[in-house]
DNA sequence: ACTAAATACATTGATATCAATAGAAATGAG
DNA sequence: CTCATTTCTATTGATATCAATGTATTTAGT
């Protein structure tokens, strides 16, 4: 039937070069490996960490804006909780305000683990940056930081109207 | 016990708005989504499209080599394939040379499926690439490399030596 | 107040990801 | 040639990720 559909190599190997998709996947499991590496005597992963460390605010915040935060879908979110609160460290409560919100709480312990876990963070950071070429590390991030929030709106996509999740930024300055 | 272990919230936002890993997830988990819907209608996920692309060569990889490219797990590898064996899309064949090794071949149906998404690929990237400020993607690739290639040898971390996988480069020029 | 719509979260099912481990085959030292 | 080592892949168990869907609660329109 659809035999012989030949795709040049050369085109596989542009894809290879340019994709952007590709290249953020590719450098997202190498930094997630080394912080994993890094953070697993503090017994955490590198979205562990990012996930507990978002919770450290002055009020315990919902779920909703923690996922957009961290730009992850909200069911992920629901998943990504359930091992730490096994281990006791994040009290997953109900808003009595709202009571279809949740109040994601750091407890003493998920506080100590985090503070055990945050030098391995900057001497593993320090690390990262002084092998970047000069500035690379902020303009990285400024680079990371628009993907994220271009790809999160997309007008010419239908999928945003399609599943009216993710919406945006959080966690106020 | 460990309790008022207190972290203050400025190290939270420092975390928040330095941490290259953060960013790369977070970009990462984007770019999945954006071409996730994109490439639906095609029948393939971002991953999958990239790792199909990266079977069409000349001679068919062994599992090693596309694993280094993809900077992902041997093992990640070997479970992605499932789904694409079940489907067809893929074979894996004994190497009669080697047969240790494996043999990743693209089928016929699968080289159609690859060839239908191209188009919705180049496509997406385009659109991507029109919205990051001017020189933005080729930059945003060259650093997304750096960090690639870098986190891949930590000559600091002990990691690389208990666990000599990812060895780096891959699939010839 | 009543009800339709919107909001916030949970569950299920499928795939992705990696550490730890195990197995099979090839290689090298003697 | 023999055996220990190395190389290459698969399996298992745990977590991460998202689409599709369901449920409870609140809000808004009347």
């Amino acid at each position: 039937m659809s035999n012989s559909v030949e795709i040049p190599f050369s085109t596989t190997l542009l894809v290879r070069d340019t994709c952007l998709c590709l290249h953020a996947q590719r450098a997202a499991r190498a930094l997630a490996r080394l912080f994993d590496d890094a953070l697993r005597p503090a017994g955490l992963t590198n979205g562990q960490f990012s996930l507990m460390m978002s919770l450290n605010r002055p009020e315990p915040p919902p779920m909703g804006p923690v996922a957009s935060l961290l730009a992850m879908d909200q069911t992920t979110l629901t998943a990504a909780l359930k091992p730490l609160q096994r281990k006791g460290w994040v009290m997953v409560m109900e808003n009595p305000k709202d009571r279809r919100r949740r109040l994601l709480v750091l407890t003493g312990e998920g506080k100590a683990v985090l503070a055990r876990a945050l030098p391995i963070w900057k001497e593993t950071h320090a690390m990262l940056d002084g092998r970047l070429p000069d500035g690379g590390s902020a303009r990285l991030r400024q680079e990371l930081l628009a993907v994220s929030g271009m790809a999160v709106e997309t007008p010419k996509s239908a999928a945003s109207l399609r599943r009216p999740r993710h919406s945006g930024r959080a966690m106020g300055e």
